[in-house]
DNA sequence: TATTGACTTGTCAAATATTGGCAAATATAA
DNA sequence: TTATATTTGCCAATATTTGACAAGTCAATA
């Protein structure tokens, strides 16, 4: 599994029997790149995401949540300590 | 609180009587540059941090996961569904 | 086995983002 | 004022990411 949300927008763009040609131009850009976003080899714009969402018909924040956690897992899997980081990061979180 | 990491290693340096005219050349930088990494404005590089700990005689371990911890604030700070993607990469973390 | 359509891969220049270094500004103390 | 420590602003240099294209693979099928 190399990306999560690669993974998920690719089944969902499957699921709507959709091509990547059909889908890239929507999100200007063509195939190549979108094939090698659903591939985890390059990372969708944010800003891109709830368009992306509209046209596979998808739950904006499921993919919101699914996008941020691949930018967070490429932050942290090479860390000893990722597990206290991000433990300390859930707690700061929940203060505000 | 701007940076947890930024205050933490300005404590210790500040503890160990040091100026950043001291420290910073052992770093290879000038005083502008550790000043801004000590208020959170600059990162310092990831391959520096032992060299820091170092200097500073502190717990490298610690100094990492503040560090991390920043990092990944930064990536979730404004994101509605932080809460839930820190979660879900702590998950996949733990299974390796 | 030739063609077609969908997707993938590699490359590289262009666009963006980050950093380094300097000079000037500020702050505090003597 | 002078001296020392730190901060800030700017912009060139460097590094990273992206966009665009061409060529490639693969599978289906004529």
């Amino acid at each position: 599994m190399e990306s999560q949300f690669g993974d998920k927008i690719r089944t969902l763009r499957e699921l709507q029997n959709l091509y990547l040609r059909q889908v890239a131009p929507l999100l200007e850009m063509d195939t190549a790149q979108l094939s090698k976003i659903e591939k985890g080899l390059r990372q969708l714009k944010r800003e891109q995401l709830p368009i992306l969402a509209k046209i596979l018909n998808a739950d904006k924040t499921e993919l919101e949540t699914l996008w941020l956690a691949d930018q967070l897992m490429q932050l942290v899997k090479d860390e000893p300590t990722a597990d206290e980081a991000l433990k300390s990061v859930s707690k700061q979180i929940r203060k505000k």
